[in-house]
DNA sequence: CTGAAAGCGCTTACAG
DNA sequence: CTGAAAGCGCTTACAG
């Protein structure tokens, strides 16, 4: 394969000239830079990213960190992501941890990512004081999506979880529920801070309305279709149904949806079941939900996190004749979180209880 | 960071005995390694990649094109493929191309691949002549998943399109339907052969039942939920619907039977509706499908890709030792595609038609 | 079984 | 604006 050798041959320069010729840098004359570009196109030279990579000192490559990647919030995140990332220039790097306690190890083991990514995004991922420490020792630049999965330091980009609950709940109200269940996350999954705001937003939104939350009515399941199901078919088991469901994803509305109409219960007519995310599919279900925009929190994150490697590619001197430039960002970014709006988005699957 | 010549100094070794040891080569004695991986542990060291890779002349990468990951089959196939490919060590470089052409020339732009994977696996991704060629002087191995997306050379994994597609079709003429529609893919759009067999099926299946197939009812769109929707109330607005739709993917049966739905029609009373794919949402849908194995399939193809790749790892002196265990495959992998099997899954979308 | 040395293909001070 | 040289952190023949 032509390497910057036959380049800098053909073009009758340097390989330093080649390589600043081709990374765009300022420092070469305009007709140097056409000759080696034009050798380069000649040639269909590419280069080499590890050598480029070992050499530079970075590794054009971002960690991203999801629980799943099936899952429609998950998977419209790295999509968003991935683009963004392409579009910079930069390869993502997917640790999907699926549950597999193994390879949470490995990608939370320092030394593994070290060396190997120049930025972290962690997507839902609670981590350890362990981990968690072991990661800011690292020095990596990082953001983090969800909440929950905050690191000191790092910015984070999420939606406010308990004005979601509280939007969807006070929905219910407003239709004269009184009876509302909540299907909540189990609290060994995911960033489960995410679930527990989102019951306090339930929670808050039944108290306001003068109503004392029930335990009976509120079950932990998995974040998915089927612990949906599940936890509604033991919520219709213990008999006394409510009139209203309102589950903290749509993936767990729609399992929800499912276990009524295999009770022989209707949505709305005898059930209203809501729920938070506005997945793709929820239009088709005419399920009625609280919209998050999944794929702006991926891109806002992506850029957040890009924005301070590109600072570190940049020549010493060039950061440093601009200071004033540095100061017109906020001291430290990271302390605010950065919350992205939500929306009440009624469908079919929404109605005022039946009278009686 | 640490790197190997701290561990070999710590260990008493040459950095070319820790590099042996830690890759577990055969050629280290066993006091030496247990020594090295002390130091290793102790040290916590992590092999820089860029550095490893460049030296030993393999990236341990694999691209993997997909036309979308959003989208459930493309989705659920990542998944398996990331959950294989990193079980051997290997680095999944995602290329979600997701209508892009400018990607679409960055990957298939030899030189951008070179250098940068061992291998590559096309996940329903349809080559024009001059992007096969150019892969194919690439020289690297590869795999392919879905009809349409064939390279000559590669082994390919995919579903039998025209049986499950017959398979779909005749569930509905057993009920009794003789106006069958069917909903299938841009011509533009993904490995179009896939839409084109699935299509063949159909009407095969309807000639073997004695009905001429219509053009009529036979629509063009795209392969989500809004090209079912909208092909859906097109063929309403044609008047005389039909008492069936067979749709070439679950995503599109979704969205008809939105439409299905906002335009006051039951299903599956008044229209039935089947697709392919068992979507993770189908059973909340009660969908009736033809499932297909997608992780299966990913799970498959990067099995098939990685093991060609662990041989050119190993020493050649191996690899020549056991000729026999070579001969025990087939002579060409890549001649036969390996169809995986589908089933009907009958749900609650299809029943016969009204009699009237 | 182990080590010394070359080399992988780039980028980066340094000097001019 | 450009080049010569060192170096990034490993692996790989080669020799023993």
């Amino acid at each position: 394969m032509t390497k910057i050798d036959d380049v800098a041959r053909l073009a009758g320069v340097s390989t330093a000239t080649v390589s600043r010729a081709l990374r765009g840098l300022p420092t070469v004359s305009a007709a140097t830079r056409r000759r080696v570009l034009a050798a380069a196109e000649q040639l269909q030279y590419a280069v080499s990213p590890n050598a480029s990579r070992l050499a530079g000192g970075r590794t054009a490559t971002v960690a991203v960190v999801v629980p799943w990647i099936t899952r429609w919030f998950f998977g419209t995140v790295v999509e968003a992501v991935e683009d963004t990332l392409h579009e910079s220039g930069y390869d993502l790097l997917l640790y999907n941890l699926g549950g597999r306690e193994r390879l949470r190890k490995r990608v939370l083991r320092p030394s593994s990512l070290n060396k190997r990514v120049d930025g972290v995004m962690l997507v839902a991922t609670h981590l350890r004081p362990a981990e968690l420490s072991a990661l800011a020792a690292l020095d990596l630049p990082g953001v983090t999506i969800s909440s929950g999965s905050e690191v000191p330091g790092w910015p984070c980009v999420r939606i406010d979880d308990m004005a979601a609950a509280r939007t969807a709940t006070r929905h219910l109200l407003d239709l004269g529920h009184r009876r509302i269940a909540h299907l909540s996350g189990d609290p060994d999954e995911l960033a489960f801070t995410t679930h527990r705001n989102r019951r306090r937003g339930y929670q808050e939104a039944l108290r306001e309305a003068g109503i004392v939350p029930s335990p009976s009515l509120d079950l932990e399941t998995q974040f998915t279709i089927d612990g949906g199901s599940r936890a509604t078919a033991e919520l219709l088991a213990r008999g006394e149904p409510p009139t209203a469901i309102f589950a903290a994803c749509d993936e767990m509305a729609m399992g929800a949806m499912r276990a009524l109409r295999d009770a022989g219960l209707r949505v709305p007519q005898d059930v209203s079941v809501i729920g938070i995310d506005d997945h793709d599919l929820s239009g088709v279900l005419g399920l009625s939900t609280v919209s998050q925009p999944a794929a702006e929190q991926g891109r806002l994150a992506a850029r957040i996190l890009l924005d301070p490697l590109r600072g570190r590619a940049l020549p010493a001197p060039v950061r440093r004749a601009v200071p004033g430039q540095l100061g017109r960002r906020p001291a430290d970014p990271a302390s605010e979180p950065v919350i992205l709006p939500t929306r009440l988005v009624v469908r079919d699957s929404t109605a005022p209880p039946r009278p009686d």
